[in-house]
DNA sequence: AACCTAAATTAGGTGAGCCTAAAAAATGAC
DNA sequence: GTCATTTTTTAGGCTCACCTAATTTAGGTT
């Protein structure tokens, strides 16, 4: 039967190794999570059969384990908290994929519901879609789309997200004024090569092709 | 005497509710401490004798604890921790205060230096307020010679070579133009951050901190 | 089929971090 | 200063999550 107690983090770690080994469908075995986790395998046992008696796992002494339905449910929320802090320490924090990954493997086992969906919301990522429950895939397709690209080469309509602005005459202070800087993100309403509307989120200016050209953004 | 080990969340629990009774300067007492973190009395005196024993507080039977230079220390880097945590729940997600509250608390204690301090910077920490001066002595302890570190680890005004330039988009080019390339000497007019205003040998331009953590310099 | 080896489990031990109950020290009233 | 009350500590117990060593089981070899 289930529990509706919190998962240790150690239980969580588990049943997260459990389901990475368990790609082939095959039941785990004991020394495999033994050799993953770095724990002796008399821990490993001793876990597993306490997973086993919540219901997370189904374990046949001597026979390995495979996650049940609700434990399956309990690696993919892990699964996904994991995505999303790795995608927020190394794409808005820039920091170093391996730190990143420990920081986020201590971290998946705090998130609530409530900090995971903004924080999913926060980085852009699509609700309902099939491919929220498979970030993986997601990171590694949307990273070949996007493009950085001078705002003069955008069309009308589009929209993007703006990186580098190159001026020299002092002009900075008055795009960032205007929403042009940075991390912004802005639309372009009208294009015709020599002038550029543009709506940010602080109201809309109009660019000569020349400023725009300098003003570099990803798509 | 001191560890190097890393404190348990309990033991790092412990020091923040005594650096938070210690507003007056007093001995904190064991009982005003068991009312502030819920356990009992006997598990109280048991931590803070262990953290006696570490040279983190001074404690002295039946009358009390309180932090020592290394005990003040771990408490001001909790908070700090807490801190930008708090803010970055609350003002850049919208958690509900209480709850970006208890899930601050949970994660303080995982948070690395890096990760402080790039959250930090993304939150556009104000100079001069407490935090800042804080972070300030942090650095100091640690950061003493010059180091590789990303630019968008920069604080306002600071100068530096660019070492590497990691950008897989066919934008080196582009920097390169802007006189950001290896070899250059750079120093940051602006950084909030979200953006960086970084002065070049060719003029000035403006990165968000996503490219300003690929481009490596040397301080 | 009996045997051997590798894998897994059980048995028993440890430290951290909590607990309760009993003992000891401090404190305040008289 | 003595005594009752409150505060704190000590003593001893518990669970979790690890460990080592001993035992048991599974599975391939002959």
């Amino acid at each position: 039967m289930a529990s509706m107690d919190a998962l240790s983090e150690s239980a969580e770690m588990m049943i997260k190794n459990i389901n990475e080994l368990a790609s082939n469908g095959e039941r785990v075995r004991t020394s495999d999570l033994s050799a993953k986790t770095e724990l002796k395998p008399a821990s490993v046992t001793e876990m597993i059969q306490r997973l086993g008696e919540i219901g997370l796992v189904d374990y046949e002494p001597y026979h390995g384990v495979h996650l049940t339905k609700q434990g399956q449910h309990v690696a993919d929320v892990i699964d996904h908290r994991f995505n999303i802090l790795q995608r927020f320490l190394t794409e808005i924090l820039g920091v170093e994929t391996e730190e990143a990954a420990e920081v986020a493997c201590r971290m998946e086992h705090i998130l609530t519901r409530d900090v995971e969906n903004r924080l999913s919301d926060f980085l852009g990522v699509e609700k309902g879609t099939e491919s929220d429950l498979f970030c993986h895939q997601v990171n590694v397709e949307s990273e070949n789309e996007s493009e950085f690209v001078p705002l003069s080469s955008f069309k009308e309509g589009k929209t993007g997200k703006v990186r580098i602005v190159m001026e020299k005459s002092g002009l900075t202070a008055t795009l960032e004024k205007a929403g042009l800087s940075p991390g912004s993100t802005i639309i372009v309403k009208k294009a015709n090569g020599n002038s550029y509307d543009i709506e940010t989120e602080n109201g809309t200016l109009s660019l000569d092709s020349d400023l725009a050209s300098k003003i570099i953004v990803q798509n």
